[in-house]
DNA sequence: CTGAAAGCGCTTACAG
DNA sequence: CTGAAAGCGCTTACAG
C-alpha cells in the first residue's frame, strides 16, 4: 500500500507537506514546483488516501449510513439507493447500507454498529410517504429522510408531490377525453392518498367536471380489487377514465376491463402510479403511470446531507446512473422539499368512439 | 464518545489491560475479578469499539464489499443484499455496498474508492447466473462470486442449481398428470438454460415420455412471446403442461391462455421460474414457480468469504430476514457451491379432465 | 498478571 | 515556505 510516507521519502520532503498538499491546503503554504513534483508521484505511485486513517485524526470518515427497508422485496428501494449512491461517490463518499425492518429491536443494534464507524450521518429511506419517528439512536445524529417526513419536523426530508400527482393524472385523463374518472385507492390511510386525492378533485373542478363520490373506491389489496371491481364496473357502465393509487390497482382495472372486453387506450384510459415496470410493459397496450422519484429522492437526499455535514451546498455533481433532470431537483437549501414526478405515457391516450 | 481509556480509568488499569479483556484475550493473562470489573463498566459507559481506530492497527476493517449491478431495477439484487447483510451482521462485518455497471470505467474507480476504506473482501453479485471476469481492480483482493462463476476459476462462487430447477420443475408437471409438457425458453445464450432443460429432458425420460423438440420454443422477451405463442399454441393443441424459463415467458402462456379460455390449474399447468411476486400474486389462480435462492446465496457468500479472511470456519450464524433452512445451503468448504431451489407451489395442479 | 511503549496513516497546530 | 511533534483510538509484542 502506497502511503503519504512513501511520496514523502520519493520527493525528499516531509509527510507534513505531502499531506498539505494533497489535501489542497498548499496555496502560499508550499513552493508551487514542490506541491507539482509531490502530485506527481502520488500519481505515478498510485497514491490512494487510507480513509480509516484520516477518519480517525478528523473524525470524519466519508462514511453515510443508508437505512432502509424493503430493499429486498421492491425494485423502490433499490432505486432510492442508487440515487444516494451516485451523489454519494460523486461527493466523495461512501454508503453502508443497512436494512432495517420496523418495530424491529434489531434495528437498534444494527445502527449502533454502523456507528462504529465513525458514520458521518444517515439517509432514512422509507418504503412509501410518511410521518415517521427515527429510532432512537439516530439522536443527535445528522439524518435526512428520503420519501417520508419527520414527525418530529426536525430531520430534513424530501417526498413526492402527491398533489401533483393526482392533479397532472387527472389532466392528462381529461385532456384526452375522459368525462367520467373514477378513483381506485386503497383502504388504508396514506399521506399519498390524501395528497393525490386532493389533486384529482381539483383537476376535476377545474375543468368544471362534477366530482362524484361514488366513482371513487377504495380496496384493500388485489384480491379485494378482483372481488369488487365487477359490480363496480356494473354500477357504473359510463366511466372512461381511470385513476389508480398504484400498480395492483391498475391491474385489477387492467383484468376486469379485459374480461368485459374493454380495450384499454380505446374503450377507457388508465393512469397508475409507479406501476413495477414488468407489469406495466406486459400489459398490450402498456399502462401509463406517473413514476415516483425513488432516484431523484436519494440523490437529493445525499446532496442535503454532505451540505448539513460540511456547513455549504455543494457545488452540482454528476450522477451515473438514470439522467436526471437537476432544474427539477428541490434546491438543497430546502427543508422539507417536495419533488414533482413525471407522467411516462405509454401510449396516445386519444380515445376514438366509434 | 466512549474510549478504552475512559474504561481504563474508571477501573484503574491500564489501556493494555481493557482492550485484551474486550477482545476476550484476557484468559490466563488478566486476573479474572479485573476482567469482571472492565467488562461491566464497559457495559455502563455504553462502550462501543471505533472500527475505524482498530482497522487502521491490524489491517482489517472488517468491512465487506458489496458490488452489485442492478440493484436499482428488480427485486432480486436486493434480496443477495439483504442475505449478504444479515450473514455480515451476525459475524460482526459491515457492506459498503457499490452499484457496478457492466463495462463501465466508472467501475473501477468505485472499486478503488471502495478499497480506500480498508475493505477486507468482496462479494461480487450477478443478476443472472453467468460466467464472469472479475474486474481488474479486484485483482488479488479476496472475492467471492454470488450468482456466477469466475471464469477463470479462482474466486470461490455459489450459483443455483439449475439442472435441479429443470427435473423438478418438469417432475411436478408430470406428477400432477401433464402428459406434453412445452419448454418456454429464451433466445440468448444463458447458463440458466442449458441446465434446465437438462433437467427438463432427464425428467421427461426418466418417466418414459418421449422428446419432442418441436414444442420447445425459444422467444426473445415479452412481445416476442405474446407475437409468437398463438401460432405455438395453435400448432400444439394437446400441450398440458409449460415450464417456462421466467415470469416474462410465464405471463406470455398466461396470456394466451386467457385468450383461448384456458384456465391455469385445470386446463393447462404452468411452472415459471423466479416470478416477480407482482405477477405471480397477481393472476389469478397464482402461478407456481421455482424460487431462485437469491437471498441465501448472499447469505452463503459472505459465509465463504469471512471463512476465508479469518482462516476458519465460521460456527452457523443467525439470519434475521427470511427463514433459511441451513441444513440446504452448501458447506463453507465448497469453493464452487450449487444451491437447490425450492419449488412453490401456490396452487393445486391436479387436472380435472372431464 | 499488568503496564509502558511503539505504531497503524493521517492531520494540524506550532515552531522555525 | 517547511518540518518535527502530537495525537485520533486501538493492538501487540515486550519488559517487568
Amino acid at each position: 500500500m502506497v502511503t503519504m510516507r512513501n511520496i514523502a521519502e520519493q520527493v525528499g520532503v516531509s509527510i507534513s507537506t505531502v499531506s498539505l498538499v494533497l489535501s489542497d491546503k498548499d496555496r502560499g503554504r508550499v513552493r508551487s514546483d514542490i506541491a507539482q513534483r509531490i502530485r506527481q508521484a502520488a500519481l505515478e505511485l498510485g497514491y490512494q488516501p487510507n480513509r480509516l486513517a484520516s477518519g480517525l485524526r478528523t473524525n470524519h470518515s466519508r462514511i453515510i449510513g443508508f437505512l432502509s427497508n424493503e430493499v429486498a422485496t421492491t425494485p423502490f428501494a433499490g432505486r432510492m439507493l442508487e440515487g444516494a449512491q451516485d451523489a454519494a461517490l460523486a461527493l466523495g463518499y461512501m454508503l453502508l447500507t443497512i436494512n432495517v425492518h420496523d418495530n424491529d429491536r434489531e434495528t437498534d443494534r444494527e445502527i449502533t454498529a454502523l456507528k462504529q464507524y465513525g458514520t458521518d450521518g444517515f439517509i432514512y429511506a422509507r418504503m412509501f410517504n410518511q410521518s415517521t419517528v427515527l429510532p432512537a439512536p439516530l439522536d443527535g445524529c445528522r439524518t435526512v429522510i428520503a420519501n417520508g417526513t419527520d414527525a418530529e419536523g426536525q430531520a430534513p426530508s424530501i417526498i413526492p408531490d402527491e398533489y401533483h400527482i393526482g392533479l397532472c393524472a387527472t389532466n392528462h385523463l381529461i385532456e384526452t377525453g375522459c368525462k367520467r374518472i373514477a378513483y381506485i385507492g386503497t383502504v388504508h390511510t396514506m399521506i399519498a392518498q390524501s395528497g393525490r386525492v386532493a389533486g384529482y378533485l381539483d383537476a376535476l373542478s377545474a375543468h368544471g367536471i362534477p366530482f362524484d363520490p361514488e366513482i371513487m373506491i377504495n380496496v384493500d389489496d388485489g384480491a379485494d380489487a378482483a372481488a369488487r371491481l365487477p359490480a363496480f364496473f356494473n354500477a357504473h357502465t359510463d366511466l372512461d377514465g381511470f385513476f389508480c393509487f398504484n400498480d395492483t390497482r391498475a391491474w385489477g382495472v387492467y383484468e376486469e376491463a379485459a374480461h368485459r372486453g374493454l380495450v384499454i387506450g380505446k374503450d377507457i384510459a388508465v393512469v397508475g402510479v409507479d406501476n413495477h415496470e414488468v407489469i406495466a410493459e406486459a400489459i398490450d397496450p402498456p399502462l401509463s403511470s406517473v413514476e415516483l422519484p425513488h432516484y431523484e429522492m436519494g440523490y437529493w437526499a445525499v446532496g442535503k446531507l454532505v451540505s448539513m455535514l460540511q456547513g455549504e451546498t455543494p457545488e452540482p455533481f454528476p450522477c451515473a446512473g438514470y439522467p436526471i433532470n437537476r432544474a427539477q431537483l428541490p434546491p438543497l437549501t430546502d427543508n422539507h422539499a417536495k419533488i414533482t414526478c413525471q407522467l411516462r405515457i405509454k401510449q396516445s391516450w386519444f380515445r376514438r368512439r366509434p
